[in-house]
DNA sequence: ATTTGGCACTCCGCAGAGACGAGTGCCAAG
DNA sequence: CTTGGCACTCGTCTCTGCGGAGTGCCAAAT
């Protein structure tokens, strides 16, 4: 698919890419050989030009405008031409002193992290809370709030805390509850979530549960207590960066935009595709597969804690993005934000 | 200031007013005496319009076009013409429907009440979380993590559920932990968080308390524990539907909006302004005294749980809105809430 | 004393015309 | 292969004129 270009192409590529980065407007060949480094005439800039755009790379608004980089194009550029460099000190600093404060708990300091990227990169920012289901299991614990209430508290190994109110059928004495506590602690410690579900399910199906009843009940508490536990949040923050883009004028796909910020699953769905992949990713237009997000490109790196990835965060923008100022300040401060949730945790 | 009207400068500026709210534009003589029930020329309307816009009601946006009401104008109209009816039942069911699903905690049932405010009124839904400083104590409960690290979690009478994890400076056995709790629990029951900060500030500075080592040592903790509670949070949803209003066409404004929109303390303070009065508040533009709300309205309200009021709740859009279909929604929905918080808490 | 019709005037919004500029493709000469 | 030239295309900008909606005011009608 991605065949290979000769130098000129792909330097001439370059420049209209980062061109068309920084301006918007459609790059002709004159104004590329004016502002670029390439030593050539305008007419054989116009000829490699029409190579590109039959190769796919370019793409003509209308007969007489200059040219716009495709999808393919930035794909390209990101595969093959883009170096980037590492953060420089100021950026740096700007987003080391957004987490001076410390002792946050982590559902602020995820918070923080969206606003800090959307600020520093002038994009929107977006920052997935991890997944409960396959994070680890550390401690579970129940407090009698009234004869039929009990509240559930878990924690996990990376320091997220849950709770849940469970309206019990039958009441439970403290002393049971404490037995319960101890028992699941046990049983669940190292496992994650999803195992822990599994594990207590299987349990209350074999037969030998069915005559312990302090086990049978315990085991129905805990079912309760990781049932439907809140999953899937998107933190976003910045959108009115989006309003400072000049693709804003087009106000048909700014509405689509935000409508889809509003459907959050989607973006949790893309942030998701990349927990496997390591490093920075970038997801060009359609690559997302979602039609609202036509014209957007994430910036998305994985977060993780002392026990391996928990989640990603990112930025989304138009596709026209300093890709190479961006992707720095997304992985910058995926590892932050990484060091962060190991020292809280340790 | 609110000079009564002769009959008939009623009649037409509420014409002026609904014609207005339901079209987006300037409204000439003409078109009045045309899709209104007035049964004047439009020269006796215009004398009338002129005698209206010196008073103040309405405004010119410039010489031949026709009038939009002013601020004045809705605040009048909100004041002494709106004859806000029920909510009909179609949109009732609309409202409930959305709440089907039971045992939602707290946070997820605002959540969803904002939701469903935006998809109902097709305006912006804002929900303000309680503050907790000043929600009522119901329990706090410790959980010994490690050697130096405490999770707390409290709960107050309204069911909300705080945790915060705090790291010691020295180990607590998990029997003086439960000593602490009791003693705790039984100490603040009934106070608001605020009091009860204030008992333990207090009794720390007492002599009495330097002697009894464990004594100290609570407050310590609880002290660090309700220290910076997490608070102040405003839910917002559904921020597009600003973007289907005709206003939108002024982007400026629109900018200015949704910058105002990340800036939540901004609709915090205006939520939080409506908290001691009763039943359903109008803000108009610049009453609000914020700038950035320009031209602007919230419609609020206050919910409560069984032991008063807890929080606000509204929507947001530009002044032009109808404010007779909003304010029983938005009423409905505040009442909906409480009783459901109401239930939860028995 | 009000109401109303008439009239002159204002001003926005729209559509068409024309100039301009940026860009293109192609071709033939270097 | 590169380059300059040339004819052509289009979008944008500006100007212009026109129609419509609205206004204010005045004098006649009620």
């Amino acid at each position: 698919m991605v065949e290979p270009l000769s130098d000129r192409r792909r330097q001439i590529l370059e420049a209209i890419i980062e061109e068309y980065i920084a301006t918007a407007q459609p790059i002709g060949s004159r104004t590329l050989t004016r502002f670029s480094a390439i030593s050539l005439s305008p007419a054989s800039v116009r000829n490699v030009m029409a190579e590109l755009e039959e190769q796919g790379y370019l793409h003509s608004p209308h007969t007489s405008a200059g040219r716009v980089p495709t999808e393919k194009a930035y794909r390209y550029y990101i595969d093959s031409l883009l170096r980037v460099n590492c953060l420089d000190r100021a950026r740096q600093d700007q987003i080391e002193q957004h987490y001076h404060r410390r002792g946050l708990q982590m559902g602020e300091l995820l918070r923080e992290a969206s606003r800090t990227l959307s600020t520093v990169a002038h994009y929107t920012g977006l920052v997935m809370v991890p997944r409960l289901q396959s994070t680890v299991f550390r401690r579970i614990e129940f407090v009698k709030l009234s004869s039929r209430q009990v509240l559930t508290v878990f924690i996990t190994q990376s320091g997220m805390i849950q709770n849940r109110l469970i309206e019990t059928s039958e009441e439970f004495t403290a002393a049971e509850l404490e037995q319960i506590t101890n028992y699941l602690n046990q049983t669940m410690s190292g496992l994650s979530i999803r195992e822990a579900r599994a594990l207590i399910l299987a349990e209350m199906a074999q037969e030998k549960a069915l005559y312990d009843r302090l086990l049978q009940r315990s085991f129905q508490l805990s079912e309760e207590a990781l049932a439907e536990i809140a999953d899937g949040e998107v933190i976003i923050e910045g959108t009115s960066h989006l309003l400072d883009q000049p693709e804003f004028n087009d106000l048909e796909r700014m509405k689509r935009i935000f409508r889809a910020f509003e459907q959050k699953s989607l973006l949790l769905n893309l942030l998701d595709r990349g927990l496997k992949a390591k490093g920075v990713q970038v997801i060009i237009g359609s690559e997302t597969e979602y039609p609202e997000l036509a014209g957007c490109s994430l910036i998305t790196a994985n977060y993780s804690g002392r026990r391996g990835t928990l989640g990603a965060l990112g930025v989304i923008g138009p596709s026209r993005m300093p890709y190479s100022t961006l992707i720095p300040i997304v992985d910058y401060t995926a590892g932050m934000i990484s060091r962060m949730l190991d020292e809280e945790t340790e």
